[in-house]
DNA sequence: GTCGCCATGTGTACGCTGTCCACAACGGCA
DNA sequence: TGCCGTTGTGGACAGCGTACACATGGCGAC
């Protein structure tokens, strides 16, 4: 009868939201095989429309990637919100210690990292696609909290300045190397030698590289 | 023991030397377009030859890029050995002293940024194809000088715990600390948010990187 | 209300890719 | 000498990204 059961019944035409639609789709294929499972036509498979339709919301294949790329950032940032709320400062009224500017650095640290190793797949697809840093704070790369991954790299070394935990004359561009270190140990666990290690090995591995960030930044 | 060598380049009908045509043909595309720009067809095409001719040399795709892949990496242990030789210890008759220790880590980080900056191409190649470590040290990855940059990194760490730089306590498992903080950087300047960054920047990122590792290691 | 516009979708087609199959020629070994 | 395994060829197929022409229908202007 008219009980309309099919969710995505008829699409006669307008779809509504493909452009989401084709996103999402992107970051399932994303998540389960990287940057080069994000097929243009398979989105629009799932999407229940034609392979031509996704031109209409993104200029090429290139495009609908970039734009899985930024979405998998925002995720990235999720992550590390949840383990910066996971370790929140022992101090009272907002105040910071240093040990809190310390615990907050590792806390990016470790939400970056627990990223890579949870979703290998977004992680990969999130730093695939080359970018520079003019675009580091784009709203489209940043997660539910508004903030990209960089901008919280950049608030946790703020508060590390501002504890006395960091010396002010290093602060600058400091991003960079805390970014590398930890971004360089992703990529090495998840498709890099370390592939394979046991969780125990890559947590050790993770909080030495910690370590070391905190002793020589 | 035979003299092989084919004064022209017959393609009759036997090659002679399709494989290393083949995997030669890749490494020039990798260079040009890293992992994805190595094409088989494209490949065969390159050899003056018909494109199921690669089967008979390489299993799929995959197994021409893994060739490839590790063709890069023994590009980047010569670069390695190329800047390691640049800066040879300072001591007589083959003493090492503490500092020559720590320049010669950072002659291997250096080695390693160049080669990501000379070469991003065979760079990204190199450490694009999933890998783990029973597989560090294989041969086919080793440079003319017989060693892998894996087994590089760890050469320059022996020689740090010898010369009292390191305490022997961290030595184990400090090639992944320094490996992930290189690789890190040279990711982000390749295709990371450091991209486009004029020389000068890229070269006091780098210093401050491997001061970092030198303190914190 | 009606009409027309144009954003959004469909259909068809092309060249490219990786890969499977059957077949052909060479060269070393019996 | 004749055979046979190695190495190459040719043809075919499905899947991909994408260009071009066409269809639809919701929305604002009249």
């Amino acid at each position: 009868m008219s009980d309309e059961e099919q969710p995505p019944p008829r699409s006669t035409y307008r779809h509504g939201g493909l452009r989401d639609a084709l996103l999402e789709a992107g970051v399932e294929m994303a998540r389960e095989g990287g940057p080069d499972a994000v097929v243009l036509r398979e989105a629009t498979r799932r999407a229940g429309v034609s392979p031509n339709a996704a031109y209409r919301h993104f200029a090429d294949r290139e495009a609908l990637l970039k734009a899985v790329s930024d979405a998998c950032l925002g995720f990235s940032a999720d992550r590390i919100e949840q383990e910066l709320a996971a370790h929140p400062p022992t101090g009272h009224d907002g105040a910071f210690t240093e040990a809190d500017a310390r615990a907050m650095l590792r806390a990016v640290g470790l939400g970056y990292l627990a990223f890579a190793r949870e979703e290998p797949g977004l992680f990969r697809t999130a730093y695939s696609v080359p970018d520079d840093l003019s675009h580091a704070f784009d709203a489209g790369k940043a997660g539910r909290g508004g903030r990209t991954p960089f901008q919280l790299v950049g608030i946790a070394l703020d508060a590390m300045v501002e504890t006395g935990a960091m010396p002010a004359a290093r602060r600058q561009n400091a991003e960079f190397l805390a970014w590398a270190t930890v971004h360089g140990l992703g990529m090495l666990i998840i498709d890099g030698p370390l592939r394979g290690l046991d969780d125990r090995m890559v947590d050790f591995a993770t909080s030495r590289l910690l370590d070391m960030v905190d002793r020589g930044l």
